[in-house]
DNA sequence: CGGTACTTTGACCAAATTCAATCACTGTGG
DNA sequence: CCACAGTGATTGAATTTGGTCAAAGTACCG
C-alpha cells in the first residue's frame, strides 16, 4: 500500500487486477502522475472535463453538493480504476481521501489512442451500471440494506470465508455515500455486530464473519431473466 | 405525439431537438424500427447487449428489480433519447410504458461508424451525468424536493413561464422513480397545489403555475466551482 | 350501471433523523 | 509522563418524515 513513487505500466498486482489493460502503454500518450495531499481536490464541479484519471495509489472520492451543503458521495475510487468521466464540464468534485498519487491522462489523447480508447470506453460503462447499483441502494433499501451493500462491495464478490476489511472511509463518507446519517450508520454497525455478522474494535478495521448471511441482508438485485 | 410510423431520418421536431444527431442516416446501418405495445419489454436484466436503442415514439421505462419485488426506475426515456447501454449484460429491464416504437442498432454496427459511434458515446456520459442527478435525488433530497425536481425535468430547464405538462408516467412510476411511495408522491402534489406552485385536475395533467419557485425547491446541485 | 384501476386522503406506525451526551483515540503542551 | 483538548464514533431520547393500512373518491370501460 506505500511502495512510494509508482509508474504505471508497473503497477503493483492488486491494482493491475483491477483494470489490466490501463493504461496499456504509458510512452506513447501524454500523462502525468501527480501527488494529491489528503482532503486536496483533483477537479471540481464546473471545471471543463479535460483528461480522465486513474488512482495509482491511495483513494479518491468523487461527490456532489446541493447549494445547502448537503453532499451525496458518488464514487469510492480506489487504485486501478479510473474516474472523471463527463461530456463538458464536470459536476462532481473529485477530491483524494488520504495521500494519493493519481494519474492524468488528456482525453482527447485517451480517445484518439486505439489501445486506450476502448478501455475507457469500457470502464464509464461500468461506472454507469455502478451508478445503476447506487440508485438501487439508495431508492429501495433499508438502512442495513445499505451498509450491507457496501461492506460486500468492499469485501469483494466471491467471499465465503470470514474477511478482514480496512475501511478506506470514515463514517462520515460512508453516510454520504449511503444516503444516511453517521448516526444511523453506526447503529447499523452496531447492530451487525451485536447478531455476530461482523466485528471491530477501531472503527475503520472490520472483520467480516459472516458474509453469506451479510450478503443475503444486502439484497443483491437481481440479473437472470424473469 | 402520434404520427404512427416514422422513420428515424424523418422524426418530428421534438425527437430531432433532444438529439439531433442520432441516427445520422439509417440507410448505411443494419437497424430496425419495431413496434411494443404497452407493458411490453425490450429488454430484460440478464440478457445480452446487444443493441443499442432510440425511442422513436412513445415512452419506455429502464428498472431494476430486487428479489422480493421492490423497484428501482432508473430512467424514463422519450423520443430522441438512446438507452440500454451496458458493457456485457444488461442489469436492467426495460419496457414500453405506452405503445411504442423503438428504433434498434446493433451495437457492433455502431461503434464501427464514424458517424454514429461519438454520438453514442456522448449520449453515454450524458446518461452518467443523470445517473448522478438520481443518486443526488435519493440520497439527500427530501419528498417534496423529489417530486418538483422530477416535475421541472419534465418541465424542462429554461422555464420561467407557467407550463402544461402531460405525465407520461403514472403515480406508482413517479414513486418508483424518486424513492418514495404513491401516496407520499400523491401528497406531495397535493401540498404544491395547496400552495399554489401547481394545478391539476387529472392526475396526469399538471399546470406548473409558478416554475422559478418549484425550482427553488428542487434544490438542484450546484455546478460552480466554490 | 357496475366494476376495475388508479388516485387521494386520513389515521396510525416505524424507520431514520435530530439533538445531546458520552466514549475512545490522538496529539500537544506542561 | 500525564492531563487535556480535539476529533470522530457510539449510544440514548425525542422528534420528524415517510411508510403502511384502510377508506373514499374519480375516471374509464364494458
Amino acid at each position: 500500500m506505500d511502495s512510494s513513487f509508482l509508474l504505471l505500466p508497473d503497477a503493483p498486482a492488486y491494482a493491475r487486477s483491477r483494470n489490466p489493460q490501463f493504461p496499456a502503454n504509458a510512452a506513447d500518450v501524454s500523462m502525468h502522475l501527480r501527488r494529491y495531499g489528503a482532503r486536496q481536490r483533483i477537479f471540481t464541479a464546473g471545471d471543463a472535463a479535460r483528461a480522465i484519471h486513474e488512482v495509482a495509489q491511495g483513494c479518491v472520492l468523487v461527490s456532489r453538493h446541493l447549494r445547502d451543503g448537503r453532499r451525496q458521495i458518488i464514487d469510492i475510487v480506489g487504485p486501478g480504476r479510473l474516474f472523471g468521466f463527463a461530456l463538458n464540464h464536470h459536476s462532481c468534485t473529485a477530491e483524494a481521501i488520504v495521500a494519493s498519487m493519481v494519474c492524468s491522462l488528456d482525453r482527447d489523447t485517451a480517445q484518439a489512442s486505439p489501445a486506450i480508447a476502448p478501455r475507457v470506453h469500457a470502464a464509464i460503462l461500468r461506472e454507469l451500471d455502478h451508478m445503476r447499483d447506487l440508485a438501487v441502494i439508495l431508492g429501495r433499501k433499508s438502512a442495513l440494506e445499505r451498509v450491507a451493500t457496501l461492506l460486500m462491495a468492499l469485501a469483494g464478490e466471491e467471499t465465503h470465508r470470514p474477511v478482514h476489511l480496512l475501511l478506506p472511509i470514515s463514517r462520515t463518507e460512508m453516510a454520504d455515500y449511503l444516503g444516511l446519517t453517521i448516526e444511523t450508520v453506526s447503529r447499523s454497525l452496531s447492530r451487525m455486530k451485536q447478531t455476530g455478522l461482523i466485528s471491530f474494535r477501531d472503527a475503520e478495521s472490520i472483520q467480516v464473519l459472516n458474509p453469506d448471511e451479510l450478503r443475503s441482508i444486502a439484497q443483491e438485485a437481481l440479473e437472470d431473466a424473469a
